[in-house]
DNA sequence: CAGCAAAATGGGCAGTCTGCCCAGGAGGTC
DNA sequence: GACCTCCTGGGCAGACTGCCCATTTTGCTG
């Protein structure tokens, strides 16, 4: 990961559409040069595609809740599996500290949400929870700032 | 968003180089369709783009923490403000419950977790905190289920 | 310092896709 | 029945991709 690296990954991040022709001309570096640095870091693992993003509040689902769950000795993988059957659980993460998992979901209202959370909250191997809704989101999900860093050095 | 909209994404989250052309032919519809379906979805805001996917892991990112921060009465946005201003702070939402914000943050390793960590605490206006490290991440961020949901029905 | 390997350059080529256009047909509404 | 929206199938010029090559630059090694 070099400054180059770094800077295409940034115009990538500004404008996915970008082709590789159009990189190479904004970054002012030949053709192949861009597509060897994208096939290696691709290769690396560092680039792993381009997904579609998409907004979930857009969709419909307009609520965001975390869930800190208490497991029962030696069951985490049972809730997670549980958990991974539920749409609206997004992401999940173990963790150490006061609970042992943190679980992100979404949902459409607050009737849905209630629904939600007692899915993931009613289950036999889970001991405690705490539930707390986002109200907003005053720093949306970013990379970009390390990426700057990189680019800026090199 | 009926049923082939979320067919197309679906598709197009699966396998996200796939050109309008290609998409027609694996839903078998007209490629106008498909055109003018991305463009609807987009237009809409469901469909924000297709940003780079990068793996933290694998630029070197390999500690995720999550911190809650409680905060002095009205003092949230100076603190979103400084927050911000770390780019090591991956997203950050303000949420219901014991705490006012919720942080995720990346480290390379375990000194520069303290580091970061220290960043984002150590702060006037911060009352309280509580940090956890992340040991594993069970589930994946995901929105492929509820698409699943949408495509399946109509 | 000479020498080598990896990387970058600039160019070329066939194949494919995009963006845009149009006319016709299908399905639903007033 | 008139109308409107959406999908279809087709056509066209322009642009890009993936791949190839020979040459030059760069950076490291002995």
């Amino acid at each position: 990961m070099d400054a180059l690296d770094a800077q295409l990954l940034l115009l990538l991040t500004d404008e996915p559409r970008l082709g590789v022709l159009e990189c190479s001309r904004r970054l002012g570096v030949a053709r192949g040069t861009v597509q060897a640095r994208m096939d290696r870091l691709e290769g690396r693992g560092v680039l792993r595609g381009f997904p579609p993003a998409l907004d979930l509040v857009a969709m419909g689902y307009g609520l965001t809740a975390f869930a800190v769950l208490e497991i029962a000795q030696g069951k985490r993988s049972s809730v997670v599996a549980r958990l991974r059957e539920i749409p609206e659980v997004c992401e999940a993460h173990a963790t150490t500290g006061e609970g042992d998992l943190l679980v992100r979901m979404v949902a459409r209202d607050n009737d849905d949400l209630q629904r939600v959370i007692d899915q993931v909250v009613d289950f036999e191997w889970v001991r405690r929870t705490s539930t707390s809704i986002a109200l907003s989101t005053p720093v949306e999900p970013r990379v970009r700032p390390l990426l700057e860093r990189v680019a800026r050095r090199g």
